[in-house]
DNA sequence: CATGCTAGGTTTAGCGCTATACCTTGATCG
DNA sequence: CGATCAAGGTATAGCGCTAAACCTAGCATG
């Protein structure tokens, strides 16, 4: 159906690998004058490789995955400031003419069959728990570059990409401490999920030792991010300890959902309690008060995604093992000074 | 490196092409004795097939292309809406052992040569003006089903599927002219976009002229569908048409825009002005009052381009040309009676 | 003048798979 | 009892491309 190679190689009257080369723009095996020849040919007939031969003759693809954990029968869930590393992320590969599959992972085996079966010259793992990125091993990887994240991985195989989630947190927990607060909480999903948690975490704990300020465990809680958990906690958070005037937390959207729920615990925002959130998304500037964030390098994680990417695919020597990118604190209206006493 | 067909039948003493026939599942032709003992070897040597090499074989890719807009240089921009469709269509691709290609298209070539490179089975179009799919001929597509997303194309070539848009802006007006409002603004990006915001349009105005309201196209605005717009939009409306009392959008996001414009001209929601969304974005429920906004049938969506791919794809004979799915009405707190005067 | 070298090609041998035609063997049947 | 047929395979010929080895003239070189 479709024009090949070799209707191009009949119509210019050179054998087929002529045809290629110029294709693929390899300069020194063809003259000026047949390259020129055949490329006219190319541009009136209309000819696109095939992607599957090439991968086939090549082995290379030329291909990246995208792999995002897929639970059970459930649809992909990405959240927004996500989306927006897919888009980037997109865009770069677009450029060095790579194409990206998206790909749910629902048991850890699709990972390895994703990578054999369209023997993807690359993958970004996206959202996976830490451990799933331990268990990897060269078998299930051999040849492909992984870029895994926002993990904090013991795999050598992988390369990471992550924001620095300790410094997100000295820097908005300091903000808070320098606010005047004494009392504050942490709110956040499990350690085990990833290591971001935790890493932001110590942040936070570092700034209140800095400070002289006791650490209360009572006072971290294990929140999922989204809103209705938010929102929970929101909701017992004065009840349960009423002394608490600043809240560290590690998503926007919990942040929105927290305050939702201090709002109906009779707590306002910042008046009698601040809240910082994490990641700068889209929304944190729809809601009123605007939110107070800590925002991450977005574009830049994408641009550094695929430069790791690329680095190990062209067999660079020692190519960084891992990046991590600057973060910055967004000051808007959800955090103030504590209330008088 | 990888485990081929050739390793399997080898191991297992039988000719290729039964290897190939039990791992394609062609019951016929192999005893069940066989079958069962080269299943064993395929799992016991982790054997995983060549996408690559069945679709150059098969002439068919099981691949489908998601096919999004890139504007020039500029990363794709999924809005948060179509994300979850997204996640959506990968979750059922996926069940039917499909697998899906993300790409950013710039110029309209690019659509034909995705399609042709990668041997795609299908495509999804999101996100593109109605034009776009309209140039696209049968010599770009053959043999591809295409599936465009909210679009009001009139080309054969293409499966639709959308919501019922003219349905849903009679939905949201009814709803204001009910609750007493005489004078509605509509607010949306311009027609020659899409068909969607025409039928949007049209089914606003049926509703007013319904209820022997003059329709005043003065009240009509073109405004982006951003938050930014949306602003500017809310801060001038007061100015211009002080007697309006209720404007129906046509994105949850110009809404939330127009509500903080509003209020930035003293003009409170929904006591002084009416607001009404569209597309029960997650971020509805995260403002302050809460958007009454036209939801979709988002999963709906998906489920059903999915459908209408795979009856063109087996060749049914009369499949439907173009779907369009029921919208609901969420009343929540944007929307109330006219200010007394 | 044999030798090498370079430019500009061509030939060959697959990559891993599928479609299709073909081949046995034993049972069935008019 | 020869023809027919189904079950259970095998052999062959590509799909469209690339890597690598090979060829051939024309020219410079010691």
């Amino acid at each position: 159906m479709g024009v090949t190679l070799k209707d191009i190689a009949a119509e210019a009257g050179v054998s087929l690998m002529t045809v290629s080369n110029v294709v693929n723009g390899k300069q020194a095996r063809v003259s000026a004058a047949t390259r020129e020849r055949i490329m006219r040919i190319v541009k009136e007939r209309g000819y696109v490789p095939s992607a599957s031969a090439r991968s086939l003759a090549a082995r290379s693809s030329r291909l990246v995955g995208l792999l995002v954990p897929a639970v059970g029968e459930s649809s992909l869930t990405i959240d927004p400031h996500t989306v927006e590393v897919v888009g980037m992320l997109e865009r770069e590969l677009r450029r060095l003419d790579y194409h990206l599959m998206l790909r749910g992972i629902s048991r850890h085996g699709e990972i390895t069959e994703a990578l054999r079966s369209w023997n993807l010259d690359g993958a970004v793992l996206l959202g996976f728990n830490d451990v799933v990125i331990d268990r990897l091993t060269a078998d299930d990887v051999g040849g492909v570059a992984l870029v895994a994240m926002d993990s904090y991985s013991a795999n050598p195989l992988a390369l990471e990409v992550r924001s620095d989630d300790f410094g997100g947190a000295e820097l908005a927990t300091r903000h808070l401490v320098g606010l005047g607060h004494r009392r504050i909480a942490f709110a956040g999903p499990a350690f085990s999920a990833t290591g971001v948690v935790r890493r932001r975490f110590e942040g936070y704990r570092k700034v209140l030792a800095e400070h002289g300020i006791a650490f209360d465990p009572d006072l971290v809680s294990e929140v999922e991010t989204t809103h209705a958990d938010g929102l929970a906690y929101g909701r017992r958070l004065p009840r349960e300890h009423p002394d608490v005037t600043a809240v560290f937390t590690t998503a926007d959207i919990l942040a929105i959902g927290l305050i939702e729920g201090l709002a109906a615990a009779g707590r306002s925002v910042p008046g009698d309690v601040s809240v910082v959130g994490y990641d700068n998304a889209d929304l944190a500037v729809y809601v009123t008060p605007k939110l107070t964030t800590v925002a991450q390098d977005l574009p830049g994680k994408a641009a550094e995604a695929v430069r790791l990417m690329m680095d190990r695919l062209a067999g660079k020597e020692r190519p960084a093992q891992a990046v991590s990118l600057d973060v910055a604190l967004i000051e808007r209206g959800t955090a103030g000074p504590p209330p008088e006493r």
